[in-house]
DNA sequence: CCGGGTGCGTTTTTT
DNA sequence: ACGCACCCGG
């Protein structure tokens, strides 16, 4: 926590708000302070209001909390904030665009518009599903490029570089290339001879060959070039040569890329024209719109531009958004804040040259900016340099090793150079220093890391830093693990439980590799062909030998309960239903059934997709190992577990870094697509290309093989990695691996000790919950929307402040309102689930016990429910949660409690209820679907009339026009 | 010391 | 497929 009197270089970063600054603000210096205090000086100053000045963020968490911050230093409260240009790069760019975006894309010249009812796509999964629908037309309208789709294995590779090239700026129009992209496109020839004349210097005065040509030793093993390709020795000269000849430079680069520029630019502009005319955009295509309308559109410009422009993490930073942040300055008061240590997001298309090279490029791409028209107003812009050197969250220990870390070679033998005098180094404000650093070794390392951590549980030598300053020894809820990957902590999840370990989990998962999946998919299959690839999972799961499947297989002859399972699901009509009843079947009701129900129906609209839909779907998310969120859950004395990514941002008194291990700190391969745009050598097909006619066969691609041998090799985000995943700790930092430690680990000042494994299983009381050791967070639909979103709140209100009727004999004071109705829901759900455990309270828990005891057939309790409903050619979702359903033989009944007594809320609690009885009709074809309010106060039921669903779609337009 | 051959292990996640 | 460590022969 930062002091609330600023140091002297946070004033001097609050004060100064006239021009262009670049911030170094290293882990723990009170960034988030300084920023707010600095805003709140700009925006209390007179003249000078919130709309005048834009704080960029990257994730919206990080603006909410900045928000708040805010709040606390300046004169404005939340309320005021609220719409305030303090977001994300992205929602910025919606907001540009849905004010004066409509027209944008003609300066690409498309004719399409954006409109007012352009949706964002962000969901990844669905836009891989448009993409994928998109490229299988544009393969067949466009015949011309069929050798490149024989090149490549999944449409998602191309779109991954249309991603790239937005997030660079490149953008195509429907003759060509948006301003100079197109010489991007070409490469810089120059910048490429640099690279492999320093690739091909001999090492060791020429005693030894150059690097390049080492590398190159393999040259053409298991490859097949085209003719024009030289031979091994032709390329690498003979046996006892140091160097590659000169002229290979030229040679290698210049190469016919006609073909491939045409092929990505069609595929591109066709697919920006395909979205809109869906009418969607994605993440990308924001920046781009907005990034070509701010620099076409003087009036545009001169409307959006702020007088105040501040980036937060500018070291998250890509290419299109320094420029977007430029375009968006009216004047040249400009303040980059962020760590180039910290930049860990280059798959993300950060650039972390934005921070590093921050003079440069804010001279080049102003000036850039301004080739033609006079755009933005950084004419000789000398930015001043501010450091944050005090460092409020770590020991002077916890630095030093961080700032070690961030020096140390990644593989042994390689040479750390530049950036690294660009280091600021911290000091530490912590009074006390008692840190400790060890290193822990054992093959089994997910039992040393859980055996280690239960040691430091309690113990004096970790002591941490309690409320009242004082030191107090640890507790497991002061402790993080942090990996590098997800998988290693799923793992370590795995083991904890099985000792019924405190750990929570933050992150995604591989919804699709679950059993509650694939056993979704295996149905799927039998509806749709009753293919044996469906019955085989469907016997294993039921307990059949494999000889039994077999024979069953062979003969198609399947268990009379299965094939009457197989034919009630024939009856139903859409797969959201059918999804439903597999998982009721296997009793699936846990946290994963429900994340993949919301995440099929929230993917597509669960009424109309097709069985074949769906099973491609399923299949691609297995394969793909498709991740949803998950998160944990909150208060709880537990340890966090989390990737280092996960983790950025966040701080804990002790950090575990686990999976230190030989191989686990590999580097980055280059690139995972065969289409690449890389710099300095412009857009490459990577390995295989085909010639038109001719050729008929796949050939490696040459000059690429020798390309990429002169392209960086970056480790430097791997010790990125570990430096942020350092820099998290307060006090102590426990490094665990496995048998072999890796490089970094033997590098850094930290001895490795032997560990006993022995893990003391928790003894909790009661037996495990069957419920997993997290919370799922409900992905929202395309638009969502919640039942309550519906209603009209301020009945619910008025009733929390009207004090009761009648006088409640047993019960406490009456506080009534939210806090009660909320109880007493709660109490219901207890009671429902597990009677002998819930002890009514009130007289209206009583009679809530009393009811429920009173109702025959099965009870769903808490039952996530999404309804989609078309509005206006829109496909929106109502999501929520149902409190209570029974289901006899032939009838279901939904039921919610009104704790109000005076009925006036009936009319609203009418519209929540009619979400759900569409949805449980849809559920019970065969059954009769009724909804019912139960009257706590006085006991008493009563049906309700659903509303129609055109009714619905008319409260969810109003909810919406209330909204915005 | 140098160069060539072989064997091993092998992602991260936000808008 | 690919980067790297390691081994072996000159």
């Amino acid at each position: 926590m930062s002091d609330p009197t600023p140091n002297d270089a946070q004033r001097r970063l609050i004060e100064n708000t006239e021009g262009a600054y670049l911030v170094d603000a290293g882990p723990g210096t009170g960034k988030t302070f300084a920023i707010a205090r600095r805003y709140g000086k700009i925006v209390d100053r007179a003249g000078v209001e919130p709309d005048d000045v834009l704080l960029a963020t990257f994730t919206r968490s990080a603006a909410t909390e900045m928000k708040e911050r805010i709040v606390d230093r300046s004169a404005y409260g939340l309320r005021e904030l609220a719409d305030a240009p303090i977001r994300t790069f992205h929602s910025h760019c919606h907001e540009v665009l849905r004010e004066h975006g409509h027209a944008a894309p003609t300066h690409l010249g498309l004719d399409e518009r954006i409109t007012g009812s352009t949706r964002v796509i962000d969901d990844e999964l669905v836009e891989a599903e448009r993409f994928r629908e998109f490229f299988d037309g544009f393969r067949g309208d466009h015949p011309e490029h069929a050798d490149f789709y024989r090149v490549l294995s999944e449409p998602e590779e191309l779109l991954d570089l249309i991603r790239e090239l937005a997030a660079k700026g490149v953008f195509p129009t429907t003759d060509g290339w948006y301003g100079d992209g197109e010489s991007h496109l070409d490469g810089d020839f120059d910048a490429f001879r640099e690279r492999f004349d320093a690739a091909n210097r001999p090492r060791n005065d020429g005693r030894k060959q150059s690097p390049l040509r080492e590398d190159l030793s393999r040259f053409g093993r298991n490859r097949a070039y085209l003719p024009d390709a030289p031979s091994k020795s032709e390329l690498r000269g003979g046996r006892g040569t140091k160097r590659l000849d000169d002229e290979v430079a030229r040679r290698v680069f210049d190469e016919d890329r006609e073909g491939l520029r045409s092929f990505v630019h069609d595929a591109y502009v066709e697919y920006v024209r395909f979205a809109l005319r869906r009418n969607y955009l994605t993440f990308g295509f924001l920046q781009l719109f907005a990034f070509v309308l701010l620099r076409e559109d003087p009036r545009v410009r001169e409307e959006a531009q702020f007088e105040y422009v501040m980036v937060d993490e500018f070291q998250d930073t890509s290419e299109i958004q320094f420029k977007l942040a430029l375009l968006l300055s009216g004047t040249e008061n400009f303040c980059a804040v962020g760590d180039w240590k910290q930049s860990i997001y280059s798959f993300q298309y950060a650039d972390v040259r934005n921070i590093l090279d921050f003079e440069e490029r804010l001279a080049r791409f102003a000036a850039d900016l301004n080739d033609d028209a006079d755009r933005v107003s950084f004419d000789a812009p000398d930015p001043t340099r501010i450091e944050l050197r005090e460092n409020y969250r770590s020991t002077a220990s916890v630095i030093d090793l961080s700032e070690r870390a961030i020096e140390t070679p990644a593989t042994s033998g390689e040479a750390v150079d530049a950036p690294l005098d660009d280091v600021v180094e911290l000091s530490s404000n912590a009074a006390v220093d008692n840190t400790v650093v060890e290193g822990i070794a054992h093959e089994d390392e997910h039992e040393a890391v859980l055996a280690k951590i239960q040691r430091i549980v309690g113990d004096d030598d970790y002591a941490v830093e309690g409320e009242d300053g004082e030191p107090r020894p640890p507790e497991y809820g002061d402790i993080a693990v942090f990996t590098r990957t997800r998988d290693y902590g799923r793992e370590l999840l795995d083991v904890a439980d099985e000792y019924d370990f405190p750990v929570a989990y933050d992150g995604g998962v591989e919804l699709f590799r679950t059993d509650p999946a694939k056993l979704l998919l295996a149905w799927l299959r039998i509806l749709e062909s009753d293919a044996e690839r469906g019955w085989a999972v469907v016997l294993e799961r039921a307990g059949y030998a494999f000889d039994e499947i077999d024979h069953a297989l062979a003969t198609a002859s399947y268990p009379d309960d299965a094939v009457a399972f197989r034919d009630a699901l024939r009856g139903l009509e859409s797969v959201g239903a059918v999804a439903r009843r597999v998982l009721d079947r296997y009793g699936f009701t846990g946290d994963t059934a429900d994340l993949l129900l919301h995440t099929v129906q929230s993917t597509y609209d669960a009424t109309t997709v097709t069985r074949g839909e769906l099973i491609r779907f399923v299949e691609r998310g297995i394969e793909a190992g498709t991740t949803v969120d998950r998160s944990a859950n909150a208060g709880d004395d537990a340890v966090t577990v989390q990737t280092i990514h996960a983790a950025k941002g966040l701080e804990y008194p002790i950090v575990v870094l686990a999976n230190m291990n030989d191989g686990r700190f590999p580097p980055r391969t280059s690139g995972s697509s065969v289409v690449e745009y890389r710099d300095p050598v412009g857009l490459r097909l990577r390995k295989r290309y085909s010639e038109a006619g001719t050729h008929p066969h796949v050939y490696d691609n040459w000059r690429y093989d020798v390309i990429r041998r002169c392209l960086p090799r970056e480790y430097d985000e791997e010790r990125r990695l570990l430096y942020v995943a350092v820099s998290r700790a307060e006090r102590h930092v426990v490094f665990a691996a496995g048998e072999e430690p890796n490089a970094f680990l033997e590098a850094l000042p930290v001895g490795v000790g032997e560990i006993d494994p022995a893990v003391e299983p928790f003894d909790r009381g009661e037996p495990a919950d069957a419920e997993l050791p997290f919370a799922v967070t409900t992905p929202e639909g395309p638009v969502g929307h919640t039942p309550h979103s519906l209603m009209d709140e301020t009945v619910f209100e008025e009733a929390d402040e009207r004090p009761e009727a009648g006088p409640e004999p047993d019960s406490e004071p009456e506080t009534r309102g939210m806090d009660f109705g909320s109880k007493v829901h709660d109490f219901a759900e207890a009671y429902a689930l597990d009677a002998d455990d819930a002890t009514p309270s009130s007289d209206h828990e009583r009679r809530v016990a009393e009811f429920i005891d009173g109702l025959p057939g099965e009870l769903h309790v808490e039952e996530p429910v999404t309804l989609p409903i078309e509005v206006d050619g829109r496909r929106v979702t109502v999501s929520g949660i149902a409190d209570l359903v029974h289901e006899t033989a032939d009838l279901v009944e939904i039921v919610d409690y009104n704790t109000d007594a005076t009925r006036r809320a009936q009319s609203e609690y009418r519209k929540q209820l009619s979400v759900y009885y569409h949805v449980l009709d849809e559920w019970f074809p065969d059954k009769e679907v009724t909804a019912s309010l139960f009257y706590t106060a006085d006991g008493t039921r009563e049906p309700i009339e659903p509303l129609e669903v055109a009714e619905l779609r008319d409260l969810v337009r109003a909810a919406e026009a209330e909204r915005d």
